[in-house]
RNA sequence: GGAGGUGUCGCCUAGUCCGGUCGAUGGCGCCCGCCUGCUAAGCGGGUUGAGGGUAAAACCUCUCGCGGGUUCAAAUCCCGCCACCUCCGCCA
C-alpha cells in the first residue's frame, strides 16, 4: 500500500535471476550490495552494481554513466584543490610582504583568483552531475526478492480461512452497502464536497476508525514504539530523501505556492525526523509509531477500485518506523512483519503474506512484504499493510548516520503499516458481516467501542 | 502580518565593531594514558563532519544556520533566505 507502482518497475525483467533464499547469510551479502549508492563501493565493484540494476529491470548502463561522472568529478576536485592551496599559500605571503614585493605578489594572486573561481565552478558542475545521476539510482533489490514485476510475488504464508458465505446461507454485501446500512460511510457526500475517491466516515464508522487508531497506537506503544503525530506537509527535501519524487512523483500532491508536499505516508516525516543527525549506536534501534493522514493522487489508477473506499485520495494510518543498523535491519524487517501479522490476527481477518518481486519495489526498498486480507466480495486477497527494508538508501539521502568505533556510517531505515484505516474498515465490515447486515466487532476493538460486540444497521 | 534580537566543532562559550597571526578560545561532557587499596580528585594528551590523496601514512581542500557578493584573502564586510526567541496584531 505504501509503494505506488511506477514506470521503472514495469520494465520487463530479462535475465533477472533471484539468488535463492537459501543464499547463506543475507546480511553478509547485503552489506556490500547496499553500499552501491556509495560511489566508492560502486567504483570498487561496478559489475556487482550493473548486475543488481538488471535484476530490478533497470538499465545497467546507468552504472557506467555514474562511474564516468565520478571520474570527472575527481579530476575537477583535484584541480580545484591544488589551485586553492596555492592561493592560500600566496595569500599568507601577501599579508607579510611590503612594498614592491607585495605588488608583485598581488599581481600573481589576482590572476590566480580568477582561475580558482573557474576551477571551483567546474568542480561544482561535476559534483552536481554525479549527484543527479546517483539520485536516480534505486536501492538494490535484496537477493532474496523474487525477480520480475508486479505479478511475480511469492506467497509466503496464508493464515485463516475465507468464510464460506454459501454455507452460511447468505450473499455477502460489499463494504459500501454495509457502510450505508450501518450509517458508517458516506461516499456520495464525499464526492459532492471533495470529488471522486473521497468519503465521510459517519456515526459508527467514525467511531470504528478512532477505535482502530487507538488500539493500534496502544499496541505499538506496548511493543516499544514511541507514539508520534507528525506533520503531514513536508518540504521537498523530506520527499526526495525518502524516494517519493522518483517513480512515485505523479502520485504525490504538491502545494507549489508554499513549496510543500502532502505526504502519502508518515514514513516521510518519520524518516526525515532524524535528518542530518548522527545517532549513537547505543540508541538503536529507535522505533516510532505515527498516526497521520495520508494523501495520494492515485494517478494512473483510473477505473481501478472505483467503488467504495478501497482506493481513496486520503486515509489515516498508523505506521511503524525503525532506525537501526544495516546488520540488524534484516531481523528488524521480520519483526515488523510479525507485528503486522499479530495485528491482523487480532482483527480475525484471513490474510496472506507475499514477498514482493524486485521490479515492484519502491525506489528506496530493498525488500518488501505485503500482508493482504481476504475481501469476500472481490474474492481475492488485497493489500492491507506493507513493510519495507530500505537499508541505507534513505539514510544516505537524508544524511542520517550512526556513530561507531570506526567513524560514522549510514543507519538503516524500515517502515511498516500497522493500520491503514479505509482498507481495514473495508476488510472488517466485509469479513465480519452477518446475514442481517450487522457486523461483529473483533474482541480487540471492543474496549475501544464501549464494549460493543456488534455494529447494527440503523433504523 | 509588523518591529527587534539571536544562530560558532555533543552542550555552553570567546572571536564579528577595527578582514590575514582563527579550522577557530575557554569550560563541561566524553575517550586514552599517568597517578591512586577502590572510587573521587589531580596531572598529561585527544575529542566537528565531509571530500581528495596514500598500500597505510603524510599531506591537501571544504565545513562558523543556508545561499550569493565584495576582496589577493571572509566566522569577521554587503545582499537574500531559513530557523529560533521577544514584543505587537490576527487566529483554531
Amino acid at each position: 500500500m505504501l509503494a505506488v507502482a511506477g514506470r521503472c518497475g514495469r520494465l520487463d525483467v530479462e535475465g533477472g535471476v533471484a539468488i535463492g533464499s537459501d543464499a547463506q547469510s543475507p546480511a553478509s551479502v547485503l552489506v556490500t550490495l547496499a553500499g552501491v549508492i556509495d560511489v566508492r563501493t560502486l567504483r570498487a565493484d561496478p559489475a556487482l552494481a550493473r548486475d543488481a540494476q538488471e535484476r530490478r529491470g533497470e538499465p545497467p548502463e546507468l552504472i557506467d554513466a555514474v562511474l564516468a561522472a565520478d571520474e570527472s568529478r575527481r579530476v575537477a576536485v583535484t584541480g580545484f584543490e591544488a589551485m586553492r592551496a596555492e592561493q592560500k599559500q600566496l595569500g599568507k605571503q601577501v599579508a607579510r610582504a611590503q612594498g614592491g614585493r607585495k605588488q608583485d605578489l598581488l599581481a600573481r594572486t589576482r590572476a590566480l583568483a580568477v582561475q580558482v573561481k573557474q576551477a571551483d565552478a567546474d568542480r561544482e558542475r561535476a559534483d552536481d552531475e554525479l549527484h543527479a545521476l546517483l539520485w536516480t539510482l534505486p536501492n538494490l533489490a535484496a537477493p532474496e526478492a523474487p525477480a520480475g514485476g508486479e505479478d511475480d510475488f511469492r506467497v509466503l504464508d496464508e493464515v485463516g480461512q475465507p468464510r464460506d458465505f454459501a454455507a452460511a446461507g447468505f450473499e455477502p454485501r460489499d463494504h459500501l452497502e454495509l457502510g450505508r446500512l450501518l450509517g458508517a460511510i458516506d461516499t456520495e457526500r464525499g464526492a459532492k464536497v471533495s470529488g471522486a475517491r473521497f468519503y465521510y466516515l459517519t456515526g459508527v464508522g467514525a467511531q470504528l476508525e478512532l477505535a482502530l487508531v487507538q488500539a493500534a497506537m496502544d499496541r505499538a506503544a506496548r511493543w516499544g514504539f514511541t507514539p508520534m503525530i507528525p506533520p503531514a506537509l513536508v518540504r521537498p527535501r523530506a520527499m526526495e530523501g525518502t524516494g517519493f519524487l522518483g517513480q512515485a512523483a505523479a502520485d504525490v500532491y504538491s502545494l507549489p505556492a508554499d513549496d510543500l508536499y502532502l505526504v502519502g505516508t508518515s514514513e516521510v516525516p518519520l524518516a526525515a525526523y532524524h535528518a542530518d543527525e548522527i545517532l549513537d549506536a547505543g540508541s538503536l534501534p529507535r522505533r516510532y509509531a505515527a498516526f497521520s493522514p495520508c494523501y495520494r493522487r492515485e494517478a494512473g489508477s483510473y477505473g481501478k477500485d472505483t467503488r467504495g473506499i478501497f482506493r481513496v485520495h486520503w486515509f489515516d494510518k498508523v505506521e511503524m518506523f525503525t532506525y537501526t543498523t544495516l546488520a540488524d535491519s534484516y531481523a528488524e524487517h521480520e519483526r515488523l512483519l510479525a507485528w503486522e501479522r499479530e495485528w491482523l490476527g487480532e482483527l480475525d481477518l484471513p490474510y496472506r503474506v507475499i514477498d514482493t518481486a524486485a521490479g515492484d519495489l519502491g525506489l528506496s526498498a530493498a525488500r518488501k512484504y505485503d500482508c493482504e486480507a481476504w475481501i469476500p466480495t472481490q474474492g481475492r486477497y488485497r493489500e492491507l499493510s506493507s513493510t519495507s527494508n530500505c537499508t541505507q538508501y534513505q539514510a544516505r539521502r537524508l544524511d542520517i548516520r550512526l556513530r561507531a568505533e570506526s567513524g560514522t556510517q549510514p543507519v538503516a531505515t524500515l517502515n511498516g503499516t500497522l493500520m491503514a484505516s479505509a482498507r481495514t474498515i473495508v476488510a472488517l465490515l466485509e469479513n465480519h458481516q452477518r446475514a442481517d447486515g450487522s457486523v461483529r466487532v473483533p474482541a480487540l476493538l471492543r474496549p475501544y467501542l464501549q464494549g460493543r460486540e456488534l455494529l447494527e444497521p440503523i433504523r
